[in-house]
RNA sequence: GCUGGAGUAGCUCAGUUCGGUAGAGCAAUCGCCUCGUAAGCGAUAGGUCAGGGGUUCGAGUCCCCUCUCCAGCUCCA
């Protein structure tokens, strides 16, 4: 056996050290500063903790808290450290799992007493001992039959161990009294953890199975920086204050009404403007890009659903049937079996494709009741679908087409956005080598644009692949944006056909495409993407007028008619004194404030203050103003 | 749907400890004030205390059931 080994370093180098090194040992070689920083590895592209020794020749690449792999890693360590502190408390508290998340981390708990917020301090606070006491975090190989005594008492461990393969290493880690099945790696100590705190406590299934045993899980979050942590929590406020239901209500969007129903929207008259907004804008972007608006019925027959395959995929998500006239009625979840029905009208030529059918349409979907949430979980929404008809090879042009129209939409919003692949889903409709050429055909388009995505596997719909676009808001958190479904299965069940220019039949394949989604979802972001403060185009009030006084009402009012004349939202303000009209005016949010008094009525201007500008106003002719109001309405402006 | 928490005036919240018959601020309405950039002053009205049942001389308060909402799980546009 060798005395020493070859470690290769990521920028190429290579170091010689004694056998049994751990990566600590080179770090510490490299440097004292990497030593201390260092709080693992990642060795011939495994992951491993910082002490344990290399396996020999070997490239090793050090992880510090730079790496986006470390924060993981300090999370997953974190959950551990948190596991210590609840067992301190309650010994008896069976463990299940405890990964780190996208923000954070949790540990689940099966225990006979749910915790309460007061044992989320407690615990909190017993984790800092755990830290403090910096136990190092120790792996350990063991067989099954070591770990089944090992975790005797534990019958969550217990089962997870059983899911073991017989030769599969299995190894453990313990923090001072705590000792947890577990891959790893882990950071060296507990000390390591500076920054977390837990959030909240809530119930999940054990393995995320309604059928089994409810347990405790607590969620927290850590950070390497104090000032991270902070501006984490921060982030969680704001998006306390954005909350797309409390604005609702104050800026009177949406309300929802028991003796309606749950999930159900009803849009107030201010919502109701922003709503039209958008599909006003998206009927002319649409049009442009060659699609035809239709409209089909909210209610149609279960015959039809038969066909399209809803019934035996999607009957869970449908509203029951309605009798009538001895035949059976559905109120309709998705707007394409009807969009079918109108291709197939008449028969169809080549020469007419591709046909684009679009449609603001509602559907309506059984949503369980846990489930639905203001306007971004409901039971009746509308989308803006749209479906187009073409031949295989206009695929790719479509799709092309399409990912111009998401790019031209999400800019005009102020969303950047991520793309994703969804894949075929467990329950899918169609033969699996139809479902590769779909995914492939997709793929094919977004490698050609140089588009970045990432594959969601088993994500698509039941009756095929998609791309799905995500937003990412004011505030960095991610919404499901536009989608696009490529479908070979619905045009197999509805036997769509066209007659080529062989004159023979054929099959033309389908897309399914929504870009805003469904309006309830959408507005329900964009009210939290913009914190309520809409851009003027947007808002439901775009200017107030407010005159000094009583004396000047009828100066102002007349230029009230006017803004109104050119199709401005202005409104006269009247009421109590300037100061009281100006908070009301800031807290509804409403872009522009145009006072005049004395001044302003002899020289024909307008005092302008803008939304959230403070005491900055600026006096503009007020022709100037109407013209300045019409150009940032036309322009869609964000500012 | 499940686990936990919560429902008091349009909104935000007191009152629940110890059962004695409901209160504030904002909003609304009316009046006064005629006002120069984030709340002028006063008065009035507004509640089957989520709903139903029970215990009690008496229930917002204690017990049971139901509904709804919130957080999470699961699922999704």
């Amino acid at each position: 056996m060798a005395q020493t080994i070859q470690v290769t370093l990521p920028d190429g180098k290579v170091l010689e050290v004694p056998a049994e090194s751990s990566s600590y040992d080179v770090a510490a070689k490299i440097g004292p500063g990497l030593a201390k920083a260092a709080l693992a590895a990642e060795v011939d592209g495994e992951l491993v903790d910082l002490h344990r020794p290399l396996p020999g020749d070997c490239a090793v690449r050090l992880i510090t808290d730079r790496d986006p792999e470390a924060l993981e890693l300090l999370r997953h360590s974190a959950a551990h450290v948190l596991a210590t502190a609840v067992r301190e408390h309650r010994p008896e508290a069976e463990i299940g799992f405890g990964p780190p998340i996208e923000e954070g981390f949790y540990y689940d708990f099966g225990v006979d007493e749910p915790f309460t917020p007061e044992d989320l301090e407690t615990f909190q606070e017993t984790m800092e001992e755990v830290v403090e006491s910096d136990y190092p975090f120790e792996r350990q190989e063991v067989t099954k039959e070591e770990a089944r005594e090992l975790f005797h008492d534990d019958p969550l461990k217990l089962e997870r161990l059983e899911e073991f393969a017989s030769d599969e290493v299995i190894t453990v880690y313990r923090d001072g009294p705590f000792l947890d099945l577990c891959k790893g790696p882990h950071l060296p100590s507990t000390g390591y953890l500076k920054n977390y705190k837990l959030l909240s406590a809530a119930g999940a299934y054990w393995r995320g199975d309604e059928t089994r045993q409810m347990l405790q899980r607590i969620y927290g979050t850590a950070f390497f920086k104090e000032k991270e942590l902070t501006k984490h929590l921060e982030r969680l406020e704001e998006a306390k204050k954005r909350d797309h239901r409390v604005l609702g209500r104050e800026l009177e969007l949406f309300t929802v009404d028991q003796r309606v129903g749950s999930g159900l929207i009803l849009w107030q008259p201010a919502g109701s403007i922003i709503r039209n907004e958008i599909e006003e804008y998206e009927k002319d972007l649409i049009e442009r890009h060659g699609y035809e608006i239709v409209y089909t019925p909210h209610v149609m027959s279960e015959k039809l659903f038969e066909i399209s395959g809803h019934l035996e995929n999607f009957e869970e998500n449908m509203f029951g049937a309605m009798e009538m006239e001895g035949g059976r009625y559905r109120a309709k979840p998705m707007n394409c079996p009807g969009h079918i029905c109108i291709y197939q009208a008449h028969q169809r030529s080549y020469r007419e494709l591709p046909i684009r059918y679009a449609e603001f349409g509602t559907v309506y979907r059984y949503e369980r009741s846990g489930v639905l949430h203001g306007m971004l979980r409901v039971r009746g929404f509308t989308q803006d679908d749209a479906h187009v008809f073409c031949t295989e090879d206009q695929v790719p042009a479509e799709i092309e087409a399409l990912l111009d129209l998401v790019e031209e939409m999400l800019t005009t919003f102020g969303y950047p956005y991520t793309v994703e692949l969804a894949t075929r889903p467990e329950k899918a409709m169609g033969d699996p080598r139809m479902w590769r050429k779909a995914e492939s055909e997709l793929r094919a388009v977004l490698e050609e644009r140089g588009v970045a995505y990432t594959v969601d596997e088993g994500g698509g719909a039941f009756y095929g692949p998609k791309l799905d676009f995500k937003l990412i808001d004011a505030i960095g958190r991610r919404w499901q944006g536009p989608t696009v479904q490529l479908d070979f299965n619905l045009p197999e069940r509805f036997e769509i056909e066209y007659i080529g220019d062989d004159n023979e039949r054929h099959r033309p394949v389908m897309l399914h495409r929504v870009l805003i989604g469904s309006m309830e979802r959408f507005v329900g972001g964009l009210i939290e993407h913009y914190a309520g403060a809409f851009p003027l185009w947007l808002a439901p009030e775009q200017v107030r007028i407010l005159p000094i006084s009583e004396q000047w009402v009828e100066e102002a009012s007349g230029y009230v008619a006017r803004l109104r004349e050119a199709g401005i939202r202005a409104r006269l303000e009247e009421r109590e004194s300037l100061s009281y009209r100006i908070r009301e005016a800031e807290l509804r949010k409403i872009p522009y404030m145009g006072v005049i008094g004395e001044r302003e009525a002899r020289e024909g201007t307008v005092a302008v203050r803008r939304r959230g500008a403070g005491k900055k106003q600026e006096v503009f002719d007020r022709s100037a103003f109407l013209d300045r109001l019409k150009e940032e309405i036309g322009s869609r402006s964000l500012d």
